[in-house]
RNA sequence: CGGGGCGUAGCUCAGCUUGGUAGAGCGCUCGGUUUGGGACCGAGAGGUCGCAGGUUCGAAUCCUGUCGCCCCGACCA
């Protein structure tokens, strides 16, 4: 092997932050000279960057293969014919890359390859003998982002494996998905980042489950719930844990109250421990009130549908959640203009019931549907709006008084709330998703025309699942997460050099040094390390340190004043700890 | 798409309020001194001040428009 060199390697440091970056690893990799910025979104990847990113690949591709899973590549550029079957073209709106050829056919650069993997096993499949299959790529994807942000943490390019499983039964699936997901486990476990395995919403996708790898971590995308007891999932995914219902027996009858003035939750609160205390003195708390929240859906159609829902006061729709209860429609609160079209609806005291009977769901005066949160259950009661401007109803209780038109997973989540599996309150975090197991079913196959022959001689549609690892998003993440205000630190499994050699010394006066130095390193190289080497002839010790530090290999070997004596130090990037070591014996100690 | 900030040398920035022939530090080239924490001296190269209009005898500076970038939010399989 030959060494590296600094005096002819492509890398150049910065001695200050770019101005451009301010997330950590997005300055780090700029500086230290890993990446270039190209456009929002879009970077260069210079020598160093390439190393890391390729020991990351290299720790995913044995995985993968321990998973049974075989690489293939396909092109970014391909026809827009696929995406047009399954009718993600039009779905995928603006964040797809589109573009035409000289004759004017249409292509798209790749936000995902789901079609295109379909369509080739499709070509060469044709019987259950050849399944399960499991392929995957490493690929670059590109999805024109609103605003990518933070360096490679949300690109317009960026690098992706992702892997499809192809099963000829729901079993098989199972086991398919089984297998990526814990190659998954051991991947991440080897590049040394934390996870949390948290349900993720699959219903858009039409698919039956789905699961994501969340980094906790501040700089975060994404918000995650997880209780004590080990139960982990997206907001979105999270499910309401509902009291029990309860018998009408003993419940007083709804009671018409005037509250004037009460267009909000807090000002009905206190109007009613004024105008209506309870019986026994305890106070109403904003819990005990249905807010009905008013929504505007847009279905595929472009049809709007006013809708409202019913929850408990003390908490908001969170419009995220709203979105996949309702989808594939889109969720907007209801404008003004709603309101003008609905004059059944009394704003600021809208409810389920009137004395002149239901205002809300399907078969009421309105028609307009009417969902509630899950607390909303049969026998529990409430005080809400009475559909008379400046009146509430006092106890008026689900199941005897009004119905609703299903129940729905659209209020927020709140730390306390307790798991849905029983193992106890929630918290809230943040976390970023660096991979993503999804068992697709059917949808792909069916629409793509994916079938085999079974052993009946009948033909069934393939049942898929995908598999994605962000590979250029989990590299900043690593960068994220080990540095100092020195620069980056990198773990050894996908540090760029094994080893960093400083030759801290003058070429002409110093030649013993640089004498020694060469040694070392070739000593280095012959035990299987990989060593960048800082052989500049006459850069001070000062910047060469800096620079060192600045890039970030773990194990940094100082070849100085100290070979008068024989010795070098041998430096740990992380700790700072330095070691005094015979030359003869660097290789068997870094 | 909404809000905020910024476009001046390769990089980081000053200059703009109050218009008068474009600056600093770092980096780069040449010569010399220096070498264990980003040394120093001397001599250089390098910019149509994002772009386009306008005001003015004169515009980096004032006005109008436009493009781009960064951050926050909305959005994000």
């Amino acid at each position: 092997m030959v060494p590296t060199r600094l005096t002819n390697y492509f890398v150049k440091t910065l001695r200050e932050d770019p101005s451009d970056a301010e997330v950590t690893s997005h300055r780090l990799l700029v500086r230290a000279g890993y990446i270039r910025r190209q456009a929002p979104g879009i970077f260069a990847w210079l020598p160093l960057g390439l190393r890391v990113k390729s020991k990351i690949e290299a720790i995913i591709r044995d995985e993968m293969t321990n998973a049974g899973a075989h690489e293939v590549h396909f092109p970014a550029l391909l026809p827009k014919e696929p995406y047009e079957v399954t009718n993600r073209y039009v779905e995928y709106g603006d964040g797809m890359f589109r573009l035409n050829d000289r004759r004017g056919a249409g292509y798209v650069l790749a936000p995902t390859h789901e079609e295109v993997f379909t369509l080739l096993v499709k070509d060469l499949y044709n019987s259950y003998k050849d399944l399960p299959l499991s392929i995957y790529q490493i690929q670059d994807k590109y999805r024109d982002e609103a605003r990518p942000r933070a360096g490679l943490l949300r690109g317009r390019e960026f690098t992706m494996k992702d892997a499809y499983s192809f099963d000829y039964t729901d079993a098989g699936l199972d086991a398919s998905y089984q297998a990526q997901r814990d190659a998954y486990e051991r991947i991440f476990t080897r590049l040394g980042l934390e996870y949390v395995i948290v349900k993720a919403d699959a219903g858009a996708m039409g698919g039956s489950k789905s699961e994501e790898f969340l980094h906790p971590t501040a700089v975060g995308e994404d918000t995650f719930v997880r209780s004590a007891g080990g139960y982990a999932a997206n907001v979105e995914a999270f499910t309401t844990l509902a009291p029990p219902e309860r018998s009408f027996e003993g419940l007083t009858p709804a009671e018409v109250v005037d509250t004037p003035d009460t267009p909000t939750i807090a000002t009905l609160v206190e109007a009613a421990n004024t105008v209506h205390p309870r019986p026994d003195g305890t106070p109403w708390n904003a819990g005990e009130t249905l807010k009905n929240v008013v929504l505007a859906l847009t279905h595929l159609d472009h049809t709007r549908e006013i809708v409202v829902v019913g929850l408990p006061g003390d908490r908001e729709v969170d419009l995220k959640r709203a979105e996949v209860a309702f989808a594939p429609a889109e969720v907007e609160p209801a404008t003004d203009d709603d309101f003008a079209l609905n004059p059944g609806l009394v704003k600021g005291y809208i409810g389920p019931w009137s004395p002149e009977g239901a205002v809300l769901g399907e078969k009421s005066s309105t028609g307009i549907r009417y969902f509630v949160d899950p607390r909303v259950v049969s026998g529990s009661g409430w005080i809400t709006g009475s559909n008379i401007h400046g009146k509430h109803v006092f106890g008026l209780v689900a199941g005897r008084d009004f119905t609703a038109d299903g129940a729905i997973e659209i209020a927020e989540v709140k730390a306390g709330d307790p798991a849905p599996d029983g193992s106890g309150p929630v918290e809230l975090a943040r976390g970023m998703e660096i991979g993503h197991v999804f068992q697709l079913g059917r949808k792909y196959a069916e629409a793509l025309g994916l079938k085999v022959l079974d052993e009946n001689g009948k033909l069934v549609t393939v049942t898929m699942g995908s598999y994605g690892i962000g590979v250029t998003r989990i590299l900043a993440i690593i960068a994220e997460l080990n540095n100092d205000d020195k620069g980056l630190i990198w773990p050894a499994a996908v540090s760029p050099f094994d080893v960093y050699v400083v030759a801290a010394g003058r070429a002409g006066k110093d030649d013993a040094i640089f004498e020694a130095a060469e040694t070392i390193v070739a000593d280095l190289e012959r035990s299987g390390r990989s060593v960048l080497f800082d052989d500049r002839p006459r850069v001070s010790p000062g910047v060469k340190f800096g620079d060192a530090e600045l890039i970030g290999v773990p194990k940094i070997v100082i070849v100085g004043r100290g070979v008068v004596d024989g010795t070098v130090e041998v430096w740990n990037r992380a700790s700072g700890e330095r070691v005094v070591v015979a030359v003869g014996a660097v290789s068997e100690t870094v």
